[in-house]
DNA sequence: CCTTAATGGACAT
DNA sequence: TGTCCCTTAAGGT
């Protein structure tokens, strides 16, 4: 899924493109009837984010909570007004991709299209469906979509880690979270109750621009170090948000061209130090990247910049 | 065309 | 540890 970024991503969106409108809301699929039933017609005030929680504020004092899991995602399209409307989420193997729905917008350069009239028919099994007057936005296969009191949303956050992406959030419950446990910090960065947004791309490459080991306990982070990967970690994450990608490498450390003798471009082969380069020499010592399991996840590593 | 793995996590066992 | 969620794209036939 989606890290934490994109969870940002959308909510920025939603606040953009449909806050202080009436939106009808529906299930084509069904698995969301009632919980549509309770929103229609309500107006969305506020769209937010928690690690990789999304937030949709209604006027009616309720909240519809998203979590895209594994492969939800959401798509976006509407009149002119939703100009820059994307699709967010879903698995994608070389990293997030955001595809715009010029079909459904035409614009003025666009002559003869036809003027936006409506959302199209549901294609797939769409969970969710929200339409304003302008645009729609259709969500496909996430975990949990539910609707929720504003008390219950604060208790999911209240059981949430610290997310870098919320204002005002330091270091210091991070570090509190982290050093009373004895178990793995590459576990430990995945856990949403230790930190949220953090998902298997920003662990591991986190991991390895600090030159940190995955299997080192949280107990024994030092709390310089501590603060070294939250702070980088705050800043590769609003790097993300303000892209739209997980872009880890510095400059210097990237490929100038690809085995073809190409000029390499950035994305995707040149993003990531370590993420799916196992057999790969590594970008900075030149020892084999290596992968293993982790918690069912893939974890990738340089044994060189990430030695006990 | 079919198979598989993928940026999660809740829940059952 | 396994199952679901039931999408998407890469990669192999």
């Amino acid at each position: 899924m989606p890290e934490g970024h994109s969870i940002h991503r959308l909510a920025r969106q939603f606040r953009d493109v449909f806050a202080g409108e009436p939106l009808r809301v529906s299930s084509p699929q069904g698995r969301f009837a009632d919980g549509a039933r309770r929103l229609d017609g309500a107006t969305l005030v506020d769209a937010r984010a928690h690690g990789k929680h999304l937030f949709l504020d209604f006027d009616v004092d309720l909240v519809m909570r998203v979590h895209l899991g594994l492969y939800g995602a959401w798509s976006f399209g509407g009149d002119e007004t939703f100009r820059g409307a994307s699709s967010i989420g879903a698995p994608r193997r070389m990293g997030e991709t955001e595809t715009f729905d010029r079909a459904a917008t035409p614009g003025p350069d666009d002559g003869g299209a036809p003027a936006y009239s409506g959302p199209p028919e549901p294609v797939g099994q769409v969970r969710a469906r929200l339409v304003s007057a302008h645009g729609w936005a259709d969500l496909r296969g996430p975990s949990a979509c539910e609707v929720i009191t504003p008390g219950e949303a604060a208790a999911v956050v209240a059981r949430l880690g610290p997310d870098p992406l919320v204002a005002g959030t330091g270091p210091g419950e991070f570090l509190e979270r982290v050093t009373r446990r004895s178990v793995a910090l590459g576990q430990l960065l995945m856990d949403q109750a230790v930190l949220s947004g953090v998902g298997n791309i920003y662990r591991a490459e986190s991991l390895f621009r600090a030159g940190l080991d995955p299997w080192l306990p949280g107990r024994r982070l030092g709390a310089a170090d501590g603060v070294r990967l939250w702070e980088d970690l705050a800043g590769l994450m609003a790097d993300g948000v303000r892209v739209g990608r997980i872009i880890t490498t510095e400059p210097e450390h990237r490929d100038a061209v690809d085995p073809d003798g190409e000029p390499a471009p950035l994305w995707p082969d040149n993003a990531h130090y370590v993420y799916q380069r196992d057999g790969l020499d590594c970008r900075v010592c030149g020892t084999a990247v290596r992968v293993t399991q982790m918690q069912a996840r893939n974890l990738f590593w340089c044994p060189g910049c990430q030695a006990p």
